[in-house]
Order: structure tokens, then C-alpha cells, then sequence
DNA sequence: TCACTAAATGTGTGCGCACACACAAAATTT
DNA sequence: AAATTTTGTGTGTGCGCACACATTTAGTGA
């Protein structure tokens, strides 16, 4: 109108699309520039029509309560962004069998979505999904455990060093000169390997940096038994027994709760962090038997993925390739609000 | 349709609005359960083509890097919200002049805005300017202080009792039986008394409850002549010197970095925990000069108020009438997460 | 009975945009 | 030069809803 052309070839313009004479475009270009024009996005998603479907693919929530709060993550970003057409479809796959993975992938690829997120839990069938999304380009947003030199959208997870270098720190307020610590995995083979070697070399690297005035032995230990109460209890009392100057645990994932039983009765001063606010660790950090927990904010993860998505295909905007989330010291005096954010945020609609 | 009725009858039973027979009434409401029918944001607004105005009224926020903070978190939920035809009115006001602030509500006042978020500094104005608003039907938020039994829409802000808990936890961390804390008011005049009050309970509090194994002192100090870097490094001087068991000093608010200037060269092994990730106090965290910085998410309590006004006045929902924020504990090690959070959170659009 | 008001319901328009289609002018081809 | 294609541009419809207005039906008094 105000260039003296219709709002057909304004469109056209804006969209690239069609055959504008290229003296007209940039007629038009200037007065929208002009005018500031912004395009109002409920109008224009009304007027799409259309859906965009973008798939989520998780690690069975039943059980575990880290990925539960993952999908609660994602379930917020899809109430944010309903209305502007993205519909979320979740997938779910075996945590501990990658032909599971490979067939919901399968799935997944059938039903031609418009985006996918996932987790490289295993790391070859994820360099095959990935293959098949860039194949079928559809992007696609990895969380929880990066790839690197991944052609992802983004990735969206912890950092596995700093969470390391966090706990150490976490530990040494507690820790005189002289004394150690202890850095358990209590995992079952090397599903994560990759990630706990960064916490180990950023849980190393802090004492090394931080040595001014304290000498602290680390002792990494490795248990695969963590489900038999009675192993476990026979190892950390070996663990105990073997090292008269332990002052603290530091166990690299969420099963921190296990070790708490195991020393029932000990009446030990050792200070004890671990990861993830699920529930049994919050009743021992209630019980002032855990110290501290680090919060990974599985469900920022889930919730910031989407919205990457939702960014990359509505708004067409720019993603940050790498987003680390913050990870919050949780004691017992703080506790409560890191619940309740999970809570209160539900955004828009 | 489905119940037998026109657009303009079921419009009109949804809004409540206009004439109907209350047997239609019914048979629309059951078929509109049936369908699980949900109102198109989007389609509404748009129709709707009005736009609902909200006045933020915040402290001079060119000095003050805290209220810059939450004036950020402002402008992050209007952006996030903007397309859903809510517009945010900036209005500021001097912190230190209670006039100021009856002009500035009076300008507000005179443009009758459809809602209202200010930080009730003054506790006299802010009873007038919540009366004011009663008596005009303007929905009010109130953040950072709390006034007690307000007939705000609800109140977003830190848990005072809570974070001075939380700073006792921190300082105690260092602490051996019989060494002492200093907890310390930088604070002009009884501005914000209720504020410390409660802080200094929850403080004393915590050591109060926590005396199992450990016994320790509580030095309260109150100083006003914090902006002479001389006066308060005599004062700081003075209260090292008067006790020689102090191990650690908890600034109750974000001017804790103008303590660490006073310490230069005594190479002491005193924890200092403060408030607020300014840029001064990161310096210093950085540098291993100050121990913990309590985060009070100031962004998120403009955000959070701003989306609270936004879920009244736009989507008719409830909001919770008290919504205090987390208190996160940073750290060294964790500080750079908080930083980023801030940029990359920027929503919708 | 008719005229008239009030209550109840239906209809139409436009919000700002995307997209299909219609149409004119210019560039080819035959 | 006529027939055809290509390129450029305008028009019209509908997304789902809010709201003004038109229309029908029921209720009232004379």
C-alpha cells in the first residue's frame, strides 16, 4: 500500500517466494524497514493453518524419575507454545537396550516429523539416527549427553567437567589438609563412560588448581553392585575401613541415596554430594544425611529443547548451538524452591 | 452447531455475557465438555484487537544494577508475551525519595492502566497507592517486599527468613565450635527494616538450631557509612580486632563486594557471603575473595510478576498469591550458569 | 385481537495474515 | 503477427474468534 504495490507481493516478498521485479522488492523492503514492521505472529500462525509435529524421544519415565522430570520439562514448552501450532508426539525406549532405541527411532523416521529431540544414550545408534535425520532433514536437538561435532541443531545438557570441578568444591569445605575424598561411579558398565571421565578429570582438576593450602588424596572407585543393598553395604564399609582420613563422597550420578543406608548406624562425619533432586536424596538432604545435591535441571532440559525447536521452526530464529544448564547447589535450606520452580512455570496457556 | 445453536449463543454463554436461556445454557456447556474445547488464544486475541496496558514501576534502575535486573526480567516476560496484546508502561521513581514515588503513582494513576507491578519501598505510599488501585479495580502486583495481608493479586520476592538461614548455612560451613560470625547491615536509615529483621531471625535461627556439635557467636553489626571507603575500613578493621574468633562475615545485601576492598592485604581467612550477582561482587567471587553469593533472582521476580499480571488480565487464570523466588547459592564454580541464564531465556517471539 | 417491548438467538464483519487463484504485461516461440 | 509461455502483480477467501447488529420468539398490556 504505502510502496503503492498490494499486500500479495508484500507478502511475496517476505517470504521470498514467487517472482517480485527486484526494484519493487526493494521498494518494499525499505518501507517496511521504515516502518518497522514487525509480522504479528498470532495472525500469521492463524492463518498457516497448519501443524508442525516434532517428536521426543525418552528414556522410559516410569521408573526414573530423572527423565520423568525431563518430560515434565517438555510437556511446559508444549503448553507454551500450543498455540502457535507445534504439537509435541513422544516417544519412549528401553534406558537399557539399544535395539530398543533403534526400533522407536524407526518409528520416529516413519511418521516424518517436522523435528526431533533425544538423548545419544547409545552412541552408535545415535550417530545412525543422526545420519537418517540430516538424511531426511529433519533437525534435530540432543540433550543430556553431547556428540560432538554433531551437525544438531543444538545440544542441551550439563557440563560433565564443571559439575565435576562443582563437586570437588563441594566437598572441600569440609576437608582439612591431609584428609581424602572419594569419587564413586556407581554405574553399570560404560553406557556414560565419556561423562564421568569429565567429572573425574574436573573433580581432579579442582584439587590440583585449589592445592594453596589443602592436601586432599583422591580416591576414584568404580561399583557395579549398587542394587544389592548387601554388596554395597559391604563395599563402602570397606571403602571406610581401608581409609581412616575419609571425609566425603562424591557420587557421580543420582543414586547418592544408596550409599546413605550403608552408613546407617555410623554415625560418620563424612560429607556426602551427589546429583538430582529425586525423592529419596531430598529425604536424606532433609535428614541432613546428604550435604548436597547438584541439580542438573533435567526438566530446563527438556523444556529448553523444545523450545529450540520451536525457535528453529516457528520463529525462525538462531539457536545457540551449545547450552549448558546451571547447576544449582541444593542443601537442605533451599530445597523447596528448586521443587516448587518446577511447579509455577508453566508459561502460557 | 453441535448443540444446536448459532456461534453468537455459544460466544455468549462462553463469556458470560448477554441473554440466554439457561437450558441452552446447559446443553452448550455439556457439548463444549464433550468436545474438550479450548479457545484459540491466538484467534481470541486477535480478534479481540485491543491492547491491555500494565504499569511497572521500578527504582531508578541507572545505578542500581539489582532493580536493572529486574527491569530486564521485565522486559524478557513483554517480549515473551507481546503478541498476546499486553504492553508494559515503564515508570521509575528515586529510591531514596518517597515523593518521587507518590508523583510517579500519580502519573500512572492518571492513565488508568488494566494493571500495576511495583516494589512497595515505602511502606506508607505503597498502603495509599494499594488503596488507590482498589479503588479504581486495577489488579496490583507487588514484588520484592511483601505487605502483609495487601489485597495485591499476589507477591513475588525473596523469602527473607529463608536467605538469611541460607547465609548462616554458608558461613557455617568454615565455622569451628567456638569461633564467632559477623552478620552485617550496610544498610541507610530503617528503609527496609522488616527485611533485615527477618533475615537476622532466620540467621540466628539456623545456629540456633543447628548447635549439635557446633557453638558459635552472632556479632550483629549495623554501619551507614559504607560509601567512605575510610570510615568502613575502619569499622571493618575494628570489628576484626575486637574479635579474634571471627571466621566469617554475612553482608545482608549486594554490598558485600565494599567490604572485600577493606580486607586487602590482610590475607584473613574470614568467609564472606553476600547478595546478588552485581558485577563488583563477581569480580571478587572470581578472585576467590568473596566465598558465596546468595542469588535473588531479581530478573525473575520482573518476569514472574509481569507473567502473573499477564495470566490475570489475558488468560483469566489464578495465580498464586505468594511466589518467592529460589535462592541459589553461587559460587565460584557455578557462577557463569546464573550469567547466561539471563540472556537465553528470552521466550517467545 | 393487535401493537409493542423484552428476551433470546442468528448473522455478518473484520482482526492480520498465508495462500490459491485470476489476471495483465512482457518475453518467447512459431 | 499470432500463439504461447514466462514473469510480475492484484484479488479473494478463510483461519477462529469477538462483537455489533439484525432477526426471531416470547411475553405484556390495551
Amino acid at each position: 500500500m504505502k510502496a503503492g504495490v498490494s499486500t500479495g507481493t508484500v507478502d511475496r516478498v517476505l517470504h521470498n517466494r514467487g517472482k517480485v521485479a527486484p526494484e519493487v522488492k526493494e521498494r518494499v523492503l525499505k518501507v517496511v524497514e521504515e516502518l518497522g514492521y514487525e509480522r504479528n505472529l498470532l495472525a500469521s500462525t492463524l492463518a498457516y493453518n497448519r501443524t508442525t509435529r516434532v517428536a521426543v524421544m525418552l528414556p522410559n519415565t516410569e521408573k526414573d524419575m530423572y527423565w520423568r522430570q525431563t518430560q515434565d520439562g517438555v510437556e511446559r514448552a508444549q503448553k507454551a507454545v500450543q498455540h502457535y501450532g507445534l504439537v509435541v508426539e513422544p516417544f519412549f525406549f528401553d534406558y537399557f537396550d539399544p535395539q530398543s532405541f533403534l526400533q522407536t527411532a524407526q518409528t520416529i523416521l516413519d511418521q516424518k516429523p517436522d523435528g526431533l529431540l533425544f538423548p545419544p544414550i547409545f552412541f552408535q545408534e545415535a550417530q545412525w539416527l543422526l545420519a537418517q535425520c540430516s538424511a531426511n532433514g529433519i533437525p534435530k536437538v540432543i540433550v543430556n549427553t553431547n556428540i560432538a561435532d554433531s551437525d544438531a541443531l543444538c545440544y542441551i545438557g550439563q557440563d560433565s567437567y564443571q559439575s565435576g570441578v562443582l563437586g570437588a568444591r563441594l566437598l572441600s569445605f569440609g576437608a582439612n589438609s591431609g584428609q581424602s575424598v572419594c569419587l564413586l561411579n556407581l554405574e553399570i558398565g560404560t553406557q556414560a563412560a565419556q561423562h564421568l571421565l569429565e567429572k573425574e578429570r574436573g573433580f581432579r582438576d579442582y584439587f590440583a588448581h585449589n592445592n594453596g593450602n589443602k592436601k586432599i588424596d583422591i580416591i576414584r572407585k568404580d561399583f557395579e553392585g549398587f542394587n544389592d543393598p548387601i554388596q554395597l553395604k559391604a563395599f563402602i564399609h570397606q571403602l571406610i575401613a581401608d581409609d581412616s582420613r575419609l571425609c566425603g563422597i562424591f557420587v557421580t550420578n543420582s543414586r547418592v541415596h544408596k550409599i546413605i543406608d550403608c552408613l546407617e548406624g555410623f554415625h560418620s562425619k563424612l560429607k556426602i554430594a551427589g546429583f538430582d533432586l529425586i525423592p529419596t536424596n531430598l529425604e536424606y538432604l532433609q535428614a541432613n544425611k546428604i550435604n548436597f545435591l547438584i541439580n542438573q535441571n533435567p526438566s530446563e532440559q527438556g523444556f529448553l529443547g523444545v523450545m529450540s525447536l520451536f525457535r528453529h521452526l516457528i520463529l525462525k530464529q538462531a539457536v545457540e548451538k551449545t547450552q549448558f544448564l546451571p547447576l544449582d547447589i541444593v542443601v537442605k535450606e533451599n530445597a523447596e524452591y528448586y521443587l516448587k520452580k518446577q511447579a509455577a512455570f508453566e508459561l502460557i496457556g
